[in-house]
DNA sequence: GCGCTTTGCTAAAACGCTTTAGCAATATAA
DNA sequence: TTATATTGCTAAAGCGTTTTAGCAAAGCGC
């Protein structure tokens, strides 16, 4: 193995200081270094294959240049929400632009022993993105008021901490309005996950709105709680298919959910939109390869991601530009599964 | 913000020495340490809330405690090919059990400004595992060469770097083979990325070899380049629609880009099964609830990640329990979309 | 009461960088 | 010519751990 060189061994071949070569390395405004010794470090970094210690870095400067995003699911789940990508595409591309790194950090619910602020203390990193946080994350506000830098995707009541999210409540009324409009009057529905996540309680009383709005009755029934996976879908509308009498359409509150919804009702022989019309949420990449293509609420997931960077990077720069409440806004997709007018 | 506590910190208030404060937490054996003290060190620590930092640890030990894992993808589509989820899922089961933590790392194939030896020279990592090496990746054989502890998934020709892979050409083959078997003479093949991923080329050359048994002429119109995405597939297989005589099955070397061209058919008024075969590869999570669900190739890559964790973790620890080269097994799973016999 | 071992702890160096303060040499101004 | 500014660099401290070497006190055998 052939060691590594260190900023020592570049100062020795450029017959110069470490100090210079820091400054040159870095290009350290201010400091004098005379075009030929700026060339001759250089040179010999680049012949030494140098490359400066992160963790050394790290210590003398303070920061890690690595940022967390966590995600509040069990590491199997923690995939498999389909819709996570895009946001991890949105945040990679501004955090390469930044010279920030992203770590990934699956976090289960059930995990209660001081995560956030050991992640913090241990200096993994410089701030963190939490994704889905549920409404009681007392831990959570607990880092942030000492001083954490976090940006959640969803938001928690009654904290100070910036947040970026999307109107669940209005987007999962424009879904099944849609629905109501096309004349269904038994409309089920399908959560994107457990009611402890504040994004399921808001679509779902979205639903209910719609329903008020339009005269419909609620029929507790009809509700079934998804987890996120197709594998929940799969289950939970065989639920919806026992009850009496069935309804002619479904808001699925997950695309990921919806999926495996929509395999079981073709097992079953329910053809989708006719016997049973289906409305998604999250506008996946693959809810347009679906068959037949999915209706659904478009989340701007990728913008979803680049904000939550961007006020994650202002803030642990003390630098803040933007509002520190961000909304999205979403919009319905129309394609097959939801069908004509009845 | 309340101030990080240190070592320092917890030792004046244990009444004791950095070196004790260290010790204990530690646990470091053969070190003389009374009871009493341990316990006030560990008081001290909780009440202190005391986490050790990372870096520093990283500085005084030499290592990170950090695995990459390095997808050989553009950052765009590295989280749009689904198998990879499975993957993140066998690592992080081992990773976690050793006290390790995954870094995610996008890079593009046309990035070539010496970024493995980056990474790890610049210890941002201990290790790397590094899914879907092109055939000429010299960096990383270089890198290798010069100690870096890597472990692949998939395979470079030629080098000695330890890896974990299937049999690509023989798992194409079974796929093949079994539309042959069903009677289908015209087969088609979109492939699951360009041809310098060895895994494609393999995937090509299973393909041929059964037509060469079946006495199947083979014919290079049938053979259309698939790059990972849902997307490329909806594109690939408009291009064999084009081929006069239509083929009468396909051979789709990746779920994921299957998914696009099965929308594709469908948009098209072409059914599956009955008027175009389909059979994928890598079996990943959704095949099952895709309407029809996906007859493929069952690629485990929950013990891929599993395996290749544990082989560069051993790597680490310069012990060698296993063999370096694993080959896993693949098997065929039939659902509908392959259809029943001509 | 003398040497020897064991116990329980600590001092100090080391890891590889950044950064502050400052120094010598040269250039400029008066 | 002397005072002052500028240029181009470096010494050394500091970041928070781990770890090696070693020291004082206590215990033990004789």
């Amino acid at each position: 193995m052939i060691k590594r060189s260190t900023a020592q061994d570049v100062a020795k071949a450029a017959g110069v200081s470490p100090t210079t070569v820091s400054f040159v390395l870095n290009n350290i405004e201010g400091m004098r270094i005379s075009p030929e010794t700026r060339d001759r470090v250089l040179e010999a970094a680049r012949t030494l294959n140098y490359h400066p210690d992160s963790s050394a870095q790290k210590m003398a400067r303070g920061k890690t240049s690595v940022i967390g995003l966590v995600l509040r699911q069990n590491p199997e789940k923690a995939y498999a929400d389909l819709f996570i990508q895009d946001v991890m595409q949105g945040i990679s591309s501004v955090i390469r632009e930044n010279g920030y790194q992203l770590l990934f950090i699956p976090l289960p619910p059930e995990d209660k022993e001081k995560s956030y602020s050991k992640l913090i203390n241990e200096r993994h990193v410089d701030g963190l993105i939490v994704s889905g946080p549920t409404e009681d994350d007392y831990e959570l506000v607990e880092a942030f008021n000492d001083g954490a830098k976090i940006v959640l995707m969803g938001k928690i009541l009654g904290s100070h901490i910036p947040f970026i999210d999307i109107d669940n409540q209005k987007s999962a009324e424009m879904a099944v309005a849609h629905l109501a409009a096309l004349g269904h009057e038994r409309i089920g529905i399908i959560t994107n996950a457990p009611l402890n996540f504040a994004s399921s309680k808001d679509r779902l009383q979205g639903y209910r709105n719609v329903l008020e709005k339009n005269d419909l009755p609620f029929d507790e029934k009809l509700v079934v709680l998804g987890d996120r996976t197709p594998e929940s879908g799969y289950l939970a509308i065989q639920e919806l298919l026992k009850v009496e009498p069935l309804p002619s359409a479904v808001f699925i509150a997950s695309d990921t959910v919806a999926l495996g919804a929509m395999n079981a009702l073709y097992e079953n022989g329910i053809h989708v939109p006719d016997d049973m019309a289906v409305v998604g949420f999250d506008d996946i990449a693959l809810a347009r390869y679906v068959i037949p293509p999915l209706t659904t609420i478009h989340l701007p997931a990728y913008s979803l991601g680049l904000g939550a960077a961007n006020m994650l990077i202002q803030q642990i720069n003390n630098d803040f530009k933007e509002s520190s409440e961000i909304i999205l806004q979403t919009r319905l997709i129309i394609r097959e599964s939801s069908g004509r007018n009845l």
